[in-house]
DNA sequence: GTCCCTATGTCAAAATCCTGACATGGAAGA
DNA sequence: TCTTCCATGTCAGGATTTTGACATAGGGAC
């Protein structure tokens, strides 16, 4: 009875535990989890984290710019962003003078706090490219795109 | 001052958008939207199709075991257990008579609605595999699962 | 100029998930 | 036997995230 599947698998699998998407999602649950616990010491979330390093490279983004960049809702980055002023991490203009988008910028304790928490966070970068061939990082990276890129990523 | 780094990056990344964990992000994030958008049309939700998948394979798994098998807490597994034997597409003891372990079973109902489902996220998976070279289809699989353990998942 | 379309910020409500906590059942060791 | 420890199920509370909706600002077609 067991063996009986309606739909063929994609790839020749006996167990769901097999299948690309689970491997996927295990890995980015691993990595959620460790972030979650190193960025604890610093008093940062992981989206907040996420915010915080996307402005430090690319200053004055917007919150919809920041929301499309850490792949969650306006509504969500709305609250993380409420949340990084109120502790003084980021400042933010109340009007504009060109458009709605309110362009964002990090503070000077905001930057103490990315680069202090970064070595935590790339400390876990580490281990996960330490645990691969280090010839295949590069195809990784593009395979791991590509995958996005055909989901509407 | 911006160009002062107080931490080298893992590998040379002048992005963080060209990071391995951003990367894995991106690829998780673009997998969850599209099994949330063919899902949608069947009713059921990410977890829940997780939990029903597993329960196929494996039946008799109790809540704990559902909740490390999709990578969720037990108190998250609870609701989604209580929401799908609330449809009825789940069976579960009241009581059993050795330990507290509940074993969960599928209804006839709920494996319906599972190998209705299945066809639509295989074929999201198809498009995954499909996006790849497909001789580094192994060696992705094994990678996502060395930095997985690496991470401690 | 006017209409239409898109993008943005924001509010409200609900759903989802997690942290903390507690009681119970079973296994292992003194 | 008794004690200790671990795993499980569950409750309560809060935090996070999403869905749905609305008003506003700008660009382009006509």
């Amino acid at each position: 009875m067991e063996d009986l599947k309606p739909v063929d698998p994609p790839h020749p699998a006996q167990d769901v535990t097999e299948h690309v998407g689970y491997r996927l999602k295990r890995a980015a649950a691993a990595l959620r989890g460790a972030m979650d616990r190193a960025l604890r010491a610093h008093g940062l979330t992981v989206p907040q984290y996420a915010c915080l390093e996307l402005l430090d490279q690319r200053p004055g983004l917007s919150n919809a710019e920041l929301a499309r960049g850490t792949f969650v809702t306006r509504q969500s980055m709305n609250v993380v962003l409420r949340g990084l002023q109120d502790e003084g991490l980021i400042s933010r203009p109340a009007t504009t003078d060109h458009g709605r988008a309110l362009p964002t910028h990090l503070t000077a304790e905001g930057r103490g706090r990315l680069y202090a928490a970064r070595s935590a966070v790339y400390a876990i970068e580490r281990d996960m490219i330490d645990a691969i061939p280090q010839r295949r990082l590069a195809a990784l990276l593009a395979d791991l795109d590509r995958m996005a890129a055909a989901l509407g990523g």
